[in-house]
DNA sequence: CGGATTTTTGATGATTTTCAATATGAGTGG
DNA sequence: CCACTCATATTGAAAATCATCAAAAATCCG
C-alpha cells in the first residue's frame, strides 16, 4: 500500500503489526495479544522521510517513540557550545528510536534518515496510559532500553584503547549481526552511512575509515565498492577485533 | 565472591527509604506513597563490600538491581576473547546498578566496589511482580534507564574526536555535577578510581591521565594531591572542554 | 551530461602510546 | 608505631598511530 505523501490524513487503522514482517524483531515481539492489539491501534504512520530529513530534532519537545519499518537513521548529538556533531548511533528496521528522551521534556539528540525511511510513530502520552494496565508492555520497553544500554557499553569498549582496525572490525561485525537478526544476509549489505558518519561514530577521521577499509580489502577479509559491502571472512574480522 | 550471600540474617525490616538521605536522588524519588512503601519492604541490605569486592560478576545469573547507599563502584566489561578489561561506568550513591541486565539471563558486566560500599538489593523477580500494579514504579525505572542511556551517549561524544585534555575536562565536570546533585561539594571531592580506571573509561593510557592532570594543575584549573581533587576554575575546565 | 558530494590517496606532523625508571602512597605485620 | 612491601602514580624519551591538509578520482543526482 503506497501512502499518499501529500496527504497525512489517509492512514490505516493501526499499523497491522500482526502481518508486519518485522514483528519478530520489533518492540511488539513479546507482547500479550491484548497489549499488541492496543499498541497497534495507537501507532501512527507518518509519511516517509527522505534522505537527510530529521525524524527528531535535538531540543524539540519529546513526544513520541518511533519504530523503524524500513530504511535507516543516524542519531546525532551536538554538544553544548560545539560546532561539530557526533554520530552516537544507527537505527535499523525493527529498532526503537527515542528511548533516551523518556522522562525528559526535550529531545537530547537528533535522529536523521540516511535513506528513504518509513517509521511507525508511538505517541508517548498514549503509551504511558496503556502500560498502567499492561505490564507486558512496560516489560517490553524495559527490555528494549536495557538492550540499547548494552549496545552502548559495547560501543564504549570498542572505542577505548583499540586501534582503528579493531574499531572498524567491531563495527562491521556488529552491523553484520544486526542485519542477520533482521533476516538479511550477514555477509552482504549496503552501508547507508558515509565514511564520515562511521568515523564520527568510532572516533576516527573519515580518511582513516577509508584507508582501513582499503586495507581490509587488500587483506581479503572484505570486498567493498563504495557502500556495497561483502564480508569475505567473518573469522578474519573477528581475529582483527581480538588482536594482541 | 559476592558479599550479598554472606550475612542474610541481620537485616532491617526494609530499608526505611523515607528517612534515607538519598531519597531525593534514588530510584525511590518519584514513587507514590504506596509504591514506595511496597518497594521499601522488598529491599535487602547485604553486608558492605570492601574495596575490590564484586557486587556483580560478569556471566553470573542476573537476579537483582542494586541501589548505592554509600561508597562507589566501577562497571567493568571483559569483551569476548580479550585479556584486557574496560571500565564502562562509575556508580555513586543514589544510582541504580544492574539495569543493563534486565531481560537477560546473565550479567553482561561486572561491578566492583572502589571503596567500602553499602548498597540496597532489589531482587528483580519481586520488582516485576510489583510494577504490575504500580505504574509509577515502572515509570521510575524507565526514567532511570533513559537517564543512563543519555549518560552513555554523552560519554560516546566525549570519546569521539576529542583530545585527552577535553576528555579529562569533561570527565571531571561530569563527576563534579554528580557530586553536587548528591549534596556534596562540586569543587572538592575524592576520586575513588585509579588513574588506570579513568584512562580505561576515557580511552587513554594511564600515563596520559597522569600527565594531563599535571598540566591542569600547572594551568591552575585544578589542584590534585593523589586522589584528592579541588576544582579551582569550573570555567577553565569548561573552556578546555569546548576548545577549538 | 555536469555540478556537487563523497571517497580515495599521499605527505606531513602532532598527539598519544609504549617502555622504562623513579617516586609516592597504602596496607600489613612485626 | 614503624618498617617493609605491594600497588599506584609520576616523569622522561622514543616510537607509532592517527589526524590534518591537500588534491585527484569516483559517485551520485537532477
Amino acid at each position: 500500500m503506497t501512502a499518499t505523501e501529500q496527504d497525512p490524513g489517509t492512514r490505516l487503522p493501526g499499523a497491522q503489526c500482526d502481518v508486519c514482517s518485522l514483528h519478530g524483531v520489533c518492540l511488539t515481539q513479546d507482547l500479550s495479544a491484548d497489549a499488541l492489539e492496543r499498541l497497534d491501534s495507537m501507532l501512527d504512520q507518518p509519511s516517509p522521510l527522505k534522505r537527510g530529513e530529521s525524524l527528531i530534532t535535538q531540543g524539540n519537545a519529546f513526544t513520541s517513540l518511533y519504530l523503524v519499518r524500513s530504511g535507516s537513521l543516524k542519531q546525532v548529538v551536538r554538544p553544548l557550545g560545539q560546532e561539530l556533531e557526533h554520530v552516537v548511533g544507527f537505527y535499523l528496521p525493527g529498532e526503537t528510536v527515542g528511548l533516551e528522551g523518556i522522562g525528559e521534556s526535550h529531545c537530547p539528540a537528533s535522529v536523521v534518515a540516511m535513506e528513504t525511511t518509513f517509521v511507525c510513530e508511538l505517541p508517548y502520552a498514549r503509551l504511558s496510559e496503556l502500560y498502567c494496565n499492561n505490564p507486558s508492555l512496560s516489560e517490553s520497553l524495559l527490555h528494549r532500553m536495557s538492550r540499547e544500554l548494552r549496545g552502548e557499553k559495547r560501543q564504549l569498549c570498542l572505542m577505548s584503547g583499540r586501534t582503528a582496525e579493531q574499531r572498524l572490525a567491531g563495527f562491521l561485525l556488529g552491523l553484520s549481526e544486526r542485519f542477520q537478526q533482521r533476516g538479511c544476509s550477514r555477509y552482504r549489505f549496503r552501508l547507508a552511512m558515509s565514511r564520515g558518519d562511521i568515523g564520527s561514530h568510532l572516533g576516527l577521521a573519515l580518511e582513516t575509515v577509508s584507508r582501513v577499509l582499503g586495507r581490509f580489502q587488500r587483506q581479503g577479509v572484505i570486498q567493498i565498492a563504495t557502500r556495497e559491502l561483502t564480508i569475505l571472512s567473518l573469522e578474519g574480522l573477528r581475529a582483527i577485533l581480538e588482536e594482541h
